[in-house]
DNA sequence: CAGCTATTAGAATTCCAAATCTAGAATGCA
DNA sequence: TGCATTCTAGATTTGGAATTCTAATAGCTG
């Protein structure tokens, strides 16, 4: 069954979040990955075809993470303000995954995805696309009332709080009482809708 | 006196702008540079010591545009309420300068400025520390019983509006209904500063 | 144990864009 | 007119990073 494998995929992937999150993608390259997962560069190829599939799949594993837990909050509410709990994910998620939220919400998604193979883009796109999916479907259960209830929802859970932990991130942990001002902003955001 | 220049400084800032919010930093060359200002490369060296200098150069114009209008919004308010205007200058202004709003509210202020020289980048600083300080001051004067108000408003006034813009940025324009989505959310994050 | 194969390993190569260099052109001034 | 000066012009060089290549290894299998 030939040489057994000194290196996990995830190992690779862990390192190139950890020195994307430091550098950004653009400054990140293949040697320091390698020094960083202590590989050499050609094994590092061996896995993965290019440096452009690489950020890729850090992108796509802190986008999972991120959604995993943004769409279980928002799939269980059953009123507004529970939907609205979803707002504070963001901050928390930056507060104990701090590679992964520098990586979603200091950089940018397309830095991370440009390069990447098309295989890769999909599954990235689909990361996506199952959170605003979530978004709307919430929009459409708690707010149907209003026609712009998905924009204005969306903005409340994403918008709003990704420009309150951008204040902090990278240097700074956004700080505890983060939540109740986003909190508060989010339920004005879409106070609008509700009557 | 001799040759007469064919290109002002601000016609290779210009196309820097240009090609830097379509491309991003990253990805904008020099080539792509001359080009779009139809010179060759070298009399943009002649001018520009580096890439980075002139990247340095377009996002100071940009936050040089952007910082005229917010802090002449915010200089002149003599209530919370006039103050929170201010919010609604970076939807405006991504509206009226989509180039500049792009690079501003898109892009990484440090991927335009890592490799500026010193003296670039302590102006981009000055830049930086005018419209926190604007902030600062109208805190001071209008929230003055909230140790917390300074953070709080900066909050409203630059992390919520950014977070709001980048919704849509770079390839829809800020719809028209934002702003009072953004106003709403703004004054929520102040609330609780008030009386 | 011999051969098989997936993997490690890093040196060599290729590629691309930044920066330099040298020449030529256009103006003002003596 | 000739000289100094400033700028245009783009070919050339250089440097760094992505990618490829060729061996060397290490377990597995018959």
């Amino acid at each position: 069954m030939g040489r057994p494998a000194r290196f996990t995929d995830h190992d690779l992937i862990a390192a190139t979040t950890r020195v994307a999150a430091r550098l950004g993608p653009a400054q990140t390259t293949l040697a320091l990955i390698a020094k960083e997962a202590r590989a050499p560069v050609g094994s590092v190829y061996h896995r993965y075809p290019s440096k452009g599939a690489l950020l890729a799949e850090a992108w796509i594993e802190s986008a999972a993470a991120f959604g995993l837990r943004f769409r279980a909050v928002l799939a269980q509410a059953k009123t507004i303000d529970q939907a609205l709990q979803a707002a504070l994910v963001t901050p928390q998620f930056a507060r104990d995954n701090h590679a992964g939220g520098v990586i979603l919400f200091t950089h940018r998604r397309d830095d991370f995805l440009d390069d990447a193979p098309e295989e890769s883009r999909n599954r990235a796109a689909q990361q996506t696309s199952e959170v605003l999916h979530e978004v709307a479907d919430a929009a459409k259960r708690l707010l149907s009332t209003d026609p712009r209830g998905r924009d204005k929802l969306s903005l409340a859970l994403i918008g709003l709080p990704y420009g309150a932990v951008r204040m902090f991130l990278p240097h700074v942990v956004p700080p505890a009482d983060l939540e109740s001002v986003i909190a508060e902003a989010a339920r004005a955001a879409v106070a609008s809708c509700i009557h």
